[in-house]
DNA sequence: TTAGATATCTCCAGAGACTATAGATTTGGA
DNA sequence: TCCAAATCTATAGTCTCTGGAGATATCTAA
């Protein structure tokens, strides 16, 4: 039986998010010690492991309850879940699209500017002034 | 004279946003008309487009501020707006490279699932219960 | 001029995913 | 046995908005 400390230690997830988790009912509530404290077994801490790993990889808590939900369905087919690592799998490609036209702006305004001039001439400030000197809109 | 209607169809920012943003000191507390609404002029056009560009670009509220802070004081020397954005930058390329490794995990595990078989063999589960299946650790 | 539609006002609550605090209780080790 | 550390509950705060309620203001058309 390992304390919510325990838990803690072993899955790097913080003792208050554990129990916030608890309240999102991605883990059942646990069973506790005759002083009203928590209590775990080995498939709490792999229930947890697999929410860390989740939200790790970006999903959100919805996300997670669904793949939670099906997973104690296992004789279903596996649509869903395939779907819902799929959706994400576009999200984070969208994401990645966008931050990498952020980084080709932050670059352009960063090269411009040698921090050794006054702010009146400074390329960062005129880029985030006027929209116009973007390459591209966003 | 415009309203915070006008201001926010020419910016894109919607009305509350606008509000939200004069309570956080990034817009100075409009005029307001005999009724006491809102009224804005060019600079605050100016002002608001230069937060939703900084916005855009991922700056947060705090670093929004130092920098019209910066802005307000055009005879100094720009080297503090360049760090702010440079900074950033350094954040971003890390966000980018930390999505690149989910996208892999991702394409990984979605590519092994057909979407058509039991769950308890579905890739996509077996993967979030055992980090060991991952490719690189995070 | 007046009615009615639309826009705005303030204040407050909620979202999402935690994080932190306060004050009380329990537990584990010397 | 005693004390420090861990845990408990409940509540509030973070950040950046977003939405609603109910009251007031403004604009347009008749």
């Amino acid at each position: 039986m390992l304390s919510i400390g325990d838990l803690s230690k072993r899955t790097g997830v913080k003792v208050p998010t554990i129990r916030y988790y608890e309240q999102m009912g991605l883990l059942a509530a646990a069973e506790r010690s005759e002083g009203n404290q928590r209590r775990y077994e080995r498939h709490d801490l792999e229930r947890l492991a697999f929410i860390r790993h989740a939200r790790d990889l970006g999903l959100d808590i919805s996300a997670i309850r669904e793949l939670i939900a099906l997973s104690e369905h296992p004789h279903q087919p596996c649509g869903n879940a395939d779907r819902i690592a799929a959706d994400h799998l576009r999200s984070v490609r969208d994401k990645i699209g966008k931050l990498k036209k952020l980084e080709q702006e932050l670059e352009r305004i960063v090269s411009h500017c040698d921090g050794d001039h006054a702010i009146e001439d400074c390329y960062v400030i005129r880029s985030l002034s006027d929209h116009g000197l973007c390459d591209h809109e966003h």
